[in-house]
Formats: structure tokens, C-alpha cells, sequence
DNA sequence: GGGGAAAATGTAAGCGGTTACACATACGCC
DNA sequence: GGCGTATGTGTAACCGCTTACATTTTCCCC
């Protein structure tokens, strides 16, 4: 009673194979979906039509009866600058692995988070989403996502359970005061992020304990504020020169691009790094190897396929992940640690 | 017939839309879709029915009975490293404007090209493609892609007349050597990218007209190659300096981060920029302003708006784009025009 | 008031897969 | 040889929406 035209023009369908390869549509499900057992010989002979049609499954079919999308859905910030291409080629390469797609959106003026997860996730576009960084906790209410299939990166909603795949802030930071303090630096500066950004909150946490244990005092004076941008740096750098008050022993910016530009505005007022002071950034970017700048290297390709990884097995097995936290390395170079490594001229000068 | 049961706890229906609100599912679908018009009457007590059952529309439904997936494919080389997360912006930007999503893959061990695209397009998961910076001409084949909807970003595939959006590689390269000339440098070495890179090549092209244009003779000897990499620009620096040739006037670097490796070498060794010699980068990133590099700024973003905006043009009106160069911008700076600015201190010392 | 065009709705046949269930073989063992 | 079980395949009812076509309603104008 079908009256499809197998000969028709567009593309063919399960149907078409099934007839050409003298079996049901069922058993060509099976063939394509792999999911049942078939026996050697049919797999072969509907391949072999599947072939000869150059048959593709049709994603949308599949997905509306099969109610999965293999896809997962990922929001960036708004202001991703780059910063997150690793981590969205960490969830893809994890994605393509497990043959899903990684849909991508940026929230913006267009698309509020809260817009955003209704679509992927009601719409059924996608099967789980990954949530970047949402500095704002107002965004996302907690009861409306809390029993979604989601995983947060880098940032917890409070007031959820939802896992979390973070990096280990505190531990970096502890672990930067500690190198500084091994090569002799007892003032030491730091100078932090925004005011009340989540990754700078944790790494000024990790800080204090660090500075308690190793029995320093943390001066106020000594803890400047920035704004994550090589501009900031440049211009605390000025301010300090200005003040005319000493130095500190070394200075901790709590992102590279800070450190890259106080070193840059020191070295214009012809100061030595680290000659006249210590120098140390966080996020260990490329330019910071070619500058010689000590820094904590964060895994932001990892966080991409960890998460990525438990997406796929919340989606396949049903199965919920806890919370994850990611070590981070400490990269020592020259702008910290030049005093010990007097063969090796300072690089930054 | 039909004994569904309304009350079922997962996701309200067109189906239960229509019971609700007393008219057929054809009615509720035109409400949605809004194609067809639907008296203000109808519309309203379909809109409260769907808002009461907190109706959303079912992606893959609507995909699969409309042909249609809302959905733009775009496909990364495999080295995207940040630099193409721009793009992808833009590409978001105008795909949520226009109520498509973007799904964003990789080319990897996993994913050739040519599977991508048979993936997305054949299976039916996007509508149209956007394919970024294909370095090697023989991934994609002109005769399977030359018909389907796709949008070349940066690079043409030869063999076929599919849109390209580009950027005016060969202006700005022009422009930038015609500014240099102004300052009046005359012995201007160029370091190129790798050998067979495309933008390279082109850029290779603007210089080679602009020199001609202004009666320069480009000598061999003042083209090097390096690899788009900040540590090739630090080796080339070295290698210049250790030949202890004359240094030439100006050096333009066909990417920033072989500028600013060069730049660091150069201040390492004690010589001043632009005083001992003028620098110039390509792509103007966030660096290259703080360092008072003069550059040409690409219109990353702008690129993926246009090539989104091209997409959907094709998809929703069959309207079939041609190719188009966009501008770009040259940025001076310090690092070349210092001379004119003797004012203000030089940046770069 | 009647006839016809235009506008609004309804009917129902798909879109191309998945999968519960039924059924047919094949195999193992007493 | 008979029976229970495991395995492989077919049947057909969906999955939730779009849309061609049929039907009804509304609106004009003579």
C-alpha cells in the first residue's frame, strides 16, 4: 500500500534498503543502530544495498523516534575571547570519540542562559549540556536546572548538585606563594582579578593559606586589584613606580596577561625581572613560555574532555558523575626563579 | 482512536495543545511555525493552552517533517589554537539572530573532512556548512562538494565556484609596505609563514606589488620564512643578529606573534624599536596593542557574521551568495612610526 | 440576499526511523 | 525425540510535527 518511489531523486531511506536487501525495516534498523544482535550474512547483504543506495541514516528520524540527539550542548560566556577554544576542542575531540556532536552557543543579547538551556534541552536539541563559567550565580535559577542533565564547568551553581569539572585554584596558588617563598621572596604582591570573580576569589583563598602556613603576614597594601587585562597590569605597574615606595620581592598576578604587562611597563622604566623583582602569572599562556614568565598551567583542554567525557556516560548510562577538580602545574622560568640559575643569563632583562 | 494519555508526565504535544485549546494539531503547528496566518482569536487560546502545559516544540520533529534543522554546521581545521574562536562568534551571533544554533567540529584523527561533511549535510544534522581554512586542496573533492550548502571561510576550494569569505590579504600587505615606505624605510625584510600557507602566500603577493609600485627591489635576502610562531620569530632574531649584517630598516612579520618574538630578541640584545629598527606584525591581536606593535587587523568576527549571514540566506531563501573580500585595517603603532612621534617616548625601548 | 473570492481551519498522509511484541529457528540436554 | 531457552527476524505502532488538499467561514459587492 506504500507507494514510495524507490527511484525517487533525494536520498534513500530504510525502507529503500529494506527492499533491496529483501529484509524487514527492523532488521536494517538493527544493521545501522547496532544495538541487536544480526547475523553475519544479512549485515552484509544490507550493507551491500546500503551501499549500492549510499544510504545515510537520517539524524532527524533517529532522533525523534529513538529520542536521542547525540548531541551535546555547550554554553560559553559571553566574553570567551579565546580563552575557551581549548576547552570546546577538549569536548568536541571527547564528542567525535563517542559519535556525538557538540552544539555551541555564546550567551548574549540574543540569548539569555536560561533561554539557552530551555531550547537545547526542551527542544530536545540536545541530550546534556555543558555550562561554562556563569559569573553571574542570579543567571541560572537553581531549582529550574537542578535536575537537568548538566555538567558546569569551572563554576558551581549553588544551591544544586549539578557536577562540576574545576581546576584546582586553590592548590595553584598555594602552590606559586610556596615556589616564591623557596627562592627567597618574603613581600610578596599579588595582584588579583575583578572583584568578585570566582577563579580570582579561589586563587587569593589559596594565598592566605599558603601565607599562613608558611608564617608570613598578608599587608593589605600588597594586594592589588586588576582586571585580568595586560592594560590593568601596565597600569599598576605605573602606580607602583609612582609611589616610589619600595619594591616587593616578587609580585603574583592572578593571570598572565596582568604579569605581561607590568613586566612590560618594568622594563621600560628600566627594571630587571628578575633582577629588581620576582615576576609570576597564572594560566600559563603561550606567550608566557616565550617571556619566561613562571605561571600555573591550567588544563582547560582536559576540563573540555572530562566533561565532555561525563556528559556522554550521563546521556548513555544514565550514569551521574560527581564533582571533579583538576590539578594544575606549577611552571617555573626564569622571571621567578632567575637568582637560582645564575649560568643562564635572565631572560627577561 | 488515538488514546494517548494527556496526562502522561514527560513533555506536552502538539497534540495536547490542540485538545486544550479546541482546534485541530494543523492550527496549533501554524501558530508555531507562524508561516500561515491564524485569526488573533485562535492564536491567543493556543498560545495560553501551550503555556499552560509549558508546551515547547519538538526539535527533531519539526526536523524531520519540515526538512529543515535550524542548524549551521561549521567545521574547524584541526590547529585552531583561539584563533578562529572569533569567528565563531560572529558565526553564533548571526546564527542566533536568525533562530539557528551552530554546531562546531573539529577536523581530527576522528574526523576527516569529507566525513564531516557527509556527517552534517548527508545525515541531515545542519543545513548548511561552513568549512574554515582548509590548508590542504585535496581533503575535500571539488566534484562532491561543488553542489552542496556550503560557505568557504578564508580560503577558496579551487575547482569549484562555492562563496568564499575572505579578507584582503594581498590590501593589507600593500598597505602596510606603502606605510613603511612613508616612514621612509626603504631595505624592509619580510618573514613569512610556512612555506605553501595560503594567507602567507597572499600577503608574499601585496608586498611583492607594493614593492614594485614603489620602485623597491625585493631582495632575496630580506625574505625569510618562519613559522607563525612567536619562537620562530626569537630564532629569526637570533639568526639576524648573529650574522652581524646590517640590520635593515624595517621588518615586517606576516603574523604578530613572530613580531613580537622577534621584537623580544631584539630588546634582549640591547637594540631599540623602532630606533635600530622598525617592526611591523599582521592580525592585530590584544598583545600587539599593548606592545605598540604596529599590525593589520583582521575582521575575524565580521567574517564569521558574514559567512552565518550568506549561510542562512541560502538556506531560508535558496539565494545563492557570491564571494567576498572583506577589508581589512592597517594599525599604526609605535613600533614602525616612532620617528614621526618623537614626543612620545617609543613603547618599545 | 446570493454568488464568489479570500481567509481561516480541519483532515490525514506522510517525514524516516525505533522498538515492543510475536514468531520462527537453532541449540542444549535428559 | 521432546522440551526449554537463546537468538534472529518480521510486524506494526508509534515518535511529534508539517503541509497538501478539502472544507468551512468571512467578507464584498451587485
Amino acid at each position: 500500500m506504500i507507494s514510495t518511489v524507490t527511484t525517487r531523486k533525494s536520498q534513500a531511506t530504510l525502507y529503500d534498503v529494506s527492499r533491496l536487501s529483501g529484509v524487514s525495516t527492523a532488521t536494517v534498523s538493527r544493521v545501522f543502530s547496532g544495538k541487536t544482535r544480526v547475523s553475519e550474512e544479512i549485515r552484509k547483504r544490507v550493507l551491500d544495498a546500503a551501499h549500492e543506495l549510499s544510504y545515510e541514516v537520517s539524524h532527524a528520524a533517529r532522533a525523534l523516534a529513538g529520542r536521542r540527539t547525540q548531541t551535546l550542548g555547550a554554553i560559553f560566556p559571553e566574553i570567551s575571547s579565546g580563552f575557551y577554544a581549548d576547552v570546546l576542542a577538549g569536548i568536541d575531540e571527547i564528542a567525535a570519540e563517542s559519535g556525538f556532536d557538540v552544539l555551541a552557543s555564546f550567551v548574549g543579547k540574543r540569548r539569555s542562559r536560561p533561554e539557552l538551556v530551555n531550547r537545547l534541552l526542551r527542544q530536545g536539541r540536545a541530550d546534556a549540556l555543558l555550562v561554562l563559567n556563569l559569573d553571574d550565580t542570579a543567571d541560572l535559577e537553581p531549582q529550574t536546572v537542578a535536575s537537568l542533565p548538566i555538567i558546569l564547568i569551572d563554576r558551581e551553581i549553588s544551591g544544586t548538585n549539578l557536577p562540576v569539572v574545576g581546576m584546582d585554584n586553590v592548590g595553584g596558588a598555594e602552590a606559586m606563594i610556596e615556589h616564591l617563598f623557596e627562592q627567597g621572596h618574603r613581600r610578596i604582591a599579588l595582584m588579583t582579578g575583578p572583584a568578585g570573580n570566582y577563579d580570582s576569589e579561589q586563587r587569593l583563598l589559596g594565598c592566605r593559606q599558603a601565607f599562613t602556613r608558611l608564617g608570613l603576614s598578608m599587608e593589605d597594601s600588597l594586594v592589588w586589584t586588576g582586571g585580568f587585562t595586560m592594560a590593568s597590569g601596565t597600569r599598576m605597574a605605573k602606580e607602583v613606580l609612582d609611589s616610589r615606595s619600595p619594591l616587593p620581592d616578587a609580585i603574583f598576578c592572578f593571570n598572565d596577561a596582568m604579569a605581561i604587562g607590568m613586566v612590560n611597563e618594568f622594563h621600560r622604566a628600566g627594571l630587571s625581572v628578575p633582577g629588581d623583582v620576582a615576576m609570576a602569572g597564572y594560566d600559563n599562556v603561550d606567550a608566557a613560555a616565550h617571556l619566561s614568565l613562571t605561571s600555573v598551567a591550567c588544563p582547560m583542554r582536559l576540563m573540555g574532555q572530562v566533561a565532555a567525557r561525563w556528559a556522554v556516560e550521563l546521556v548513555t548510562r544514565d550514569q551521574k558523575p560527581v564533582g571533579h577538580r583538576l590539578q594544575v602545574r606549577l611552571v617555573v622560568r626564569m622571571s621567578s626563579a632567575g637568582r637560582e640559575h645564575k649560568n643562564s643569563a635572565p631572560i627577561l632583562h
